[in-house]
DNA sequence: TAGCCGTGGAA
DNA sequence: TTTCCAAGGCT
């Protein structure tokens, strides 16, 4: 036993001033009003997933707008879904979430479903999302454990600064632990944790003077320890595979009829990377190749 | 399971 | 300018 994992306090003791602060300072969400639904709940965190808020949020209201129910877009082609996805980044999640509304439209009768295993068998929907989608659009009871939960609890409860790199099953113990009996105030709970973690808790400039529950909060307590173990290292973004695949899509995105190779090959110098890239995007299911070396968004 | 998968704003 | 990182999922 290296980090102390237990609270000093009860559990309760947390749920009252962080569901507090959060009916105070929460932000005015589309995907937090009533009449967003589940399926604009499932539309916002597929949005959300590594893309920040301010960005999601025009991109949020043309899509409900176009695509106001799973059906409506599963009777488009998945090319439309990347299409429309813009400049969010990991495009694959466009393809996932129009997967995901098909299998809704064949499976659930066009329903988001609400059971938490149905929610995970649906394409881009992994352990958090499912989670959050049957936490915030069913008002269920989950432990909804995204970067921002758990940096929370590293902090409030374990005494560290950060999380460790991959979710561990110490903190999905202390999450369950930590949640409120009743399914709507855990549904309240989860939301209020995570806007905590994005506002006031956050990754590199907490402010503990805005924190509802500082005093409480064994980082804090113990003099705020800076992070030891290994340092997350963030992949280098120049000169990857993954920027000329970002250019390749970019020239598709934007253009309605399919693209000649050579206004692909004007977007890398590199060919065997250009190449790669391209191959990556085609077995990934974002770029259909057609005769004659022309290349369009899939339309299956 | 560690590495891959985009993008752009802030520090 | 460079680095960090933002409501993850998949293999």
């Amino acid at each position: 036993m290296t980090a102390t994992t237990a609270t000093q306090t009860p559990p309760a003791s947390l749920h009252t001033p962080v569901i507090g602060w959060f009916d105070q300072h929460a932000r005015d969400l589309p995907w937090r009003r009533p009449e967003a639904g589940a399926w604009g709940v499932m539309v916002s965190e597929f949005m959300l997933q590594q893309t920040p808020v301010n960005r999601v949020l025009p991109v949020y209201e043309q899509w409900l707008a176009r695509w106001p129910r799973p059906a409506d877009l599963a009777a488009q082609p998945p090319g439309e879904a990347v299409r429309a996805w813009g400049r969010l980044g990991y495009p694959r999640r466009a393809l996932r979430l129009h997967g995901a509304a098909q299998a809704i439209t064949e499976r659930h009768g066009g329903d988001v479903p609400s059971e938490h295993a149905q929610l995970l068998a649906l394409p881009g929907i992994g352990e958090y999302t499912a989670a959050a989608v049957a936490s915030f659009a069913y008002r269920q009871r989950h432990a909804v454990l995204d970067t921002n939960v758990r940096r929370v609890f590293a902090r409030a409860a374990t005494g560290i600064q950060y999380p460790p790199n991959a979710t561990t099953a110490a903190e999905r113990k202390l999450a369950r632990a930590l949640l409120p009996d009743e399914d709507e105030q855990a549904a309240r709970w989860a939301a209020a944790t995570m806007e905590l973690g994005a506002l006031v808790c956050t990754a590199k400039s907490e402010d503990c003077t805005r924190c509802p529950i500082s005093e409480q909060c064994a980082w804090r307590l113990a003099g705020k320890p800076p992070h030891q173990g290994p340092p997350r290292r963030g992949q280098t973004y120049a000169g990857t595979d993954r920027q000329v695949r970002g250019r390749l899509l970019a020239v598709l995105r934007e253009s309605v009829n399919p693209v000649p190779q050579s206004a692909l090959d004007a977007v890398w110098e590199e060919p065997v990377q250009r190449a790669r890239a391209l191959d990556g995007l085609v077995a990934d299911g974002l770029v259909e190749p057609l005769a004659g070396g022309q290349y369009r968004l899939p339309l299956t």
